[in-house]
DNA sequence: CGCTAGTACGGTACTGAGTACAGCCACGAT
DNA sequence: ATCGTGGCTGTACTCAGTACCGTACTAGCG
């Protein structure tokens, strides 16, 4: 079988980094052992860390479009299943995600580009959340806060999944992911129900839940 | 008045980079700007970036010397007090902090360092919580979120009042953030109350929720 | 006063990432 | 056959960041 100039990079670009450390490392090097000339390394990932995060530009891409299929009352579905499209990459990664999460907890240059690409599937699911919700009181507020807690469960499961300390990654997606739909509660379906009440005695809670329930149930 | 040589650098540097902009302004320009030699720079910044976040290794500080003085019962109002410490340095900036806004937010480079610089707060505030939630259901991952809903809360109210949108920033930090605060409910004394339910009825949510109410006030 | 040690600064020389540019070759289409 | 066109290569350059050494100034001590 045959490799493209991709690939090879890739692939060199990673056992070097394995062998010697990412800052000993020098793109020279990749590109003498993948056998191509250095122009061609720069043409194909921009920089040198880039090397290492290949795919994310096409995920991102898949996430938005099933973010984009959203209607209202679907749309805590889509959320969660669009976290799914990510988390399934890494699955099908499988020992590569493994090989780079070592390199990137350990290069610190690798863990700010990582936080920096997480940052950018935040923005995503932010903006379109932030969309549904204008015009909501503090709609912007919490669609930030859902997009957020979001990419934080997401990233919670996957960290353990990385680290080998769980194997069944879907299951722990699956309840992981309520607590980060809270602020999304009028999409649930009345599954998962969330009140936040200041009300000063346990009847004026109990008032404020039955107020929530009758609003929710109206939308529905 | 007599300036020490790290603020004549800040200054030369942010006048630069608001001139020429920030790529196409050489750290050779800020020293002779400067009046000091090239090797003084790294010496101070270490990266060409850092001249911008000069003080966040300060704020850090102090933001987990308050996290640090929390007590079971008083953590609440510590992870409020300790993003108030980092809100309040933005204040005292004033219009330096401005300034800055608007390099960070055109120049990608820029926008990342500042990104990695928020993921330090969110680490440090997700190690304090994750540690006073040790043991209790889903400790980690209610630490994680707790930590991030924080930060974006924070972040959120600092932007509006960045871009200018909002001048009463205390006020707007005060509202946004028992929205971040609701994963740590029982420790905001019962002026908050967050409950999560799968009950199928009305009825059934109303009985979790004074369960949990009488759960909380056992507590206290 | 001389001596010493620490601290802040400066200069020189180097490595290596990233850019600009010009050229080359294989290919398919007309 | 030739004419793009897309993928590849080499050369030469800029500039951030590092290593190393030399130099002033100050503080403290005999």
């Amino acid at each position: 079988m045959t490799f493209t100039t991709r690939e090879r990079l890739i692939t060199a670009a990673f056992d070097l980094f394995e062998a010697q450390g990412f800052d000993a490392t020098t793109v020279d090097q990749i590109t003498t052992q993948a056998g191509v000339g250095r122009t061609t390394f720069f043409r194909t990932f921009g920089t040198k860390e880039d090397v290492l995060f290949p795919h994310h530009d096409e995920v991102l891409a898949r996430v938005a479009a099933r973010l984009g299929t959203a209607t209202p009352g679907t749309r805590a579905v889509a959320v969660q299943e669009a976290a799914r499209i990510v988390l399934d990459h890494y699955i099908a990664e499988g020992e590569v995600a493994r090989r780079r999460y070592r390199l990137t907890s350990s290069v610190p240059a690798l863990r700010e580009r990582e936080i920096a690409s997480v940052e950018r599937y935040r923005r995503l699911f932010s903006q379109h959340i932030t969309h549904w919700l204008e015009g909501e009181p503090d709609g912007a507020l919490r669609a930030e806060l859902t997009a957020t807690a979001v990419i934080t469960a997401h990233n919670h499961v996957l960290r353990q999944w990385l680290r080998g300390a769980t194997t069944d990654l879907p299951r722990d997606f699956e309840r992981a992911m309520p607590f980060a739909l809270r602020t999304l509660t009028s999409e649930t379906g009345g599954q998962t129900v969330v009140v936040v009440s200041s009300a000063p005695s346990v009847e004026g809670v109990v008032a404020d839940v039955r107020r929530a329930l009758a609003r929710d149930s109206a939308h529905a």
